[in-house]
DNA sequence: CGACACATGTAACACGTTACATGATTTG
DNA sequence: CAAATCATGTAACGTGTTACATGTGTCG
């Protein structure tokens, strides 16, 4: 919202709208929601509304000096790391484990077909759909793939882990 | 906390210090969230009280048949991508990319720089420290860097995708 | 006129998170 | 005995999210 805002006054809708062009359309926003926040950016001084446009009832909103520090931070910060965020694929593949071997590796695989078939969904989509969406909605995909590219092959990697594992355990038993 | 309930019936601070094994301590977890969630999963009715235990006021908590449902879903699951989460590093990207070109460069070159420290930082304590933490804090270190690592490659396409979009524009002003 | 996009807002809820209060048990 | 660990809980806050209520402007 104050990178939107940074580019000049503007009402809740109108910032829904560009929010969802930027982004290609893949994140939609319920409209609502733009509201509440900018009531929550107003309490905290990083915005401020100017004078109502012309018409009907629109209130218009513009970034303070506050507002624009925070911005500027928000560019230069890469996000936190400390502690590393909880991730849904990590917890459950750390928990399966957990269960035992037997379990870690059903989860582990089963996690490696389904996300091996949505990235070859989206390869097909992509190459199907010419410029649909806009860069924007490209760059957002490639990124996804990628990540999901780096899920495999760490997937890859718990597997021949737990493959090791199991197997130095059977030879100590010996 | 249904996956550690689903090896046998537990309390609060166990469940506490269970995950915190599980996980090797990279997600640290203030133990009254476990309280809350317990409360909350229990209103849901997947997970049940039994009896008390015995020493002092120790509730002990099993899981219920919908509980053991419920988890079974989990474990197939992969997450959910529609619409795909909303990330903060692609946010920031597509967002410093409307703000022209320039400022995309800006952005996307600080961020390079910033994650590639971060990367180098985490490989030097990963050599540095033996085995700490056991398998579960290298193997989710492994995903964090694997992430890294695609994040990295993402912005180099970036980059290009932005110059080439640059240079395209001027000769196409000529 | 009726439908649809434009436009604003509120109420309710879920969840994660923190800070705080309280007490039992163990152990140096 | 004092301190640390084990153990349970509550109150408060911030934020994301949805559903709903309401009204205006436009255009076929």
């Amino acid at each position: 919202m104050l990178a939107l805002l940074h580019e000049g006054p503007r009402h809740g809708y109108q910032l829904k709208t560009e929010f969802e062009a930027a982004t290609g359309g893949v994140w939609p926003l319920n409209v609502g929601q733009v509201y509440t926040t900018l009531d929550r950016l107003e309490r905290d001084g990083l915005v401020r509304i100017t004078g109502a446009g012309e018409s009907s009832a629109q209130k218009v909103y513009e970034i303070t000096r506050e507002g624009t520090d925070e911005l500027g931070a928000w560019w230069e910060a890469v996000p936190a790391e400390d502690p590393p965020p909880r991730d849904e694929l990590m917890l459950k593949v750390l928990m399966a484990i957990e269960h035992g071997h037997q379990h870690g590796l059903r989860v582990v695989t089963r996690q490696r077909t389904e996300l091996l078939a949505l990235l070859q969904r989206k390869r097909r989509e992509r190459t199907a759909a010419g410029d649909t969406g806009g860069l924007a909605a490209e760059l957002v995909t490639e990124a996804l793939m990628a990540r999901a590219e780096a899920d495999l092959r760490w997937l890859d990697r718990c597997e021949a882990v737990l493959v090791e594992q199991q197997s130095n355990r059977t030879k100590g038993s010996k």
